[in-house]
DNA sequence: AACTATTCATAAAC
DNA sequence: TGTTTATGAATAGTT
């Protein structure tokens, strides 16, 4: 909609970037809210703008739209998935176990003196085995780094219904008092 | 749009009602994936319909987006312990690629010929470095578990609580109609 | 920020 | 549910 079709892909120049990004959002949030409206939907909508700004609309209340979200769409894995994982981890720490094993072996051959010293593809297999080790912590940390920002909306979540719950048992007992009143 | 301005109030009729969901939800979604690839902006949209369906649309990860969203809207802390975690790791990572960087250098040295080799010192320093990436792998890998548990138990806990929450709601619906019945 | 020329989304009809 | 069409909305490019 416009003077002209809009490929769909990043907008190279900058400013019409960010009005375009200004311009769509309204759009978005205006959307949503028709929708919940019209419709009686629920709606959660976030977005962040590529400097970092947040925008948001929920025709609720956000957290129990994903608490919800939670709810429906939870994760039913792990297990299998998990078990796997971590098999795939120990056999690469047992393979770099083994690796350090055979090059201690041969560092007491050697000591023996200066008599079968490594070659070529040796050592163009350690490095291979260095930079394989390198990109595996770079992965592994990744991951943790995901997992801690899982757990992180998990604790908000539990303390967002934790405190839900000791609000319902504030507005139950009003109930409770209302009926004895009576 | 379409034939005749739409007011901005719940459509009564249940089946334009749901046909307008249907559209409407379309259309938001794809406006959503729009906003995100136009404009690099970070998108997360929850939609439930009014049967209870839920749809939903996340530039990046759900996950992220969420925690991202309630790390700005909610408790500024992390950041710092984060970062520096996160530093601890480059670091390491950018040690194991400088020993990389230096086996590789050695190794084009020695193409010249069998000039100089690894010695003794060189070797020993290698099978350390080597120990020390398969340890760190090793916590790495336990850090990860132990997170994963965590993750887990709050799970768990959440699931719980959620069940905690209807089960109030039921008994407080119950406590309603006794009070009506009165 | 406003203004248009266009494209887009969609309400109603089928 | 899917397709078509007339029309109102959204917005890209311009000022």
């Amino acid at each position: 909609m416009g003077r002209g079709k809009v490929e769909l892909k990043r907008i190279e120049n900058t400013t019409s970037r960010q009005v375009t990004f200004s311009k769509r959002r309204n759009g978005l949030l205006k959307k949503a809210s028709e929708l919940s409206i019209l419709c009686e939907a629920e709606v959660a909508l976030i977005v962040f703008s590529p400097s970092g700004k947040a925008f948001q609309f929920a025709s609720h209340d956000m957290d129990r739209t994903i608490a919800r979200y939670r709810s429906v769409a939870g994760l039913p894995e792990s297990c299998n998935r998990r078990s796997r994982t971590t098999e795939f981890w120990r056999t690469e720490i047992d393979e770099m176990k083994k690796l350090a094993d055979i090059l201690e072996a041969r560092n007491k051959h050697i000591s023996g003196e200066d008599l079968p010293l490594l070659d070529m593809k040796d050592l163009k297999q350690l490095e291979r085995q260095l930079k394989i080790g390198v990109e595996r912590r770079r992965l592994l940390s990744e991951h943790i780094n995901m997992l801690k920002r899982k757990q992180k909306a998990l604790q908000d979540e539990n303390a967002c219904l934790q405190k839900r719950v000791s609000d319902i048992y504030i507005s139950n007992s009003h109930l409770i008092l209302l009926y004895l009143a009576i």
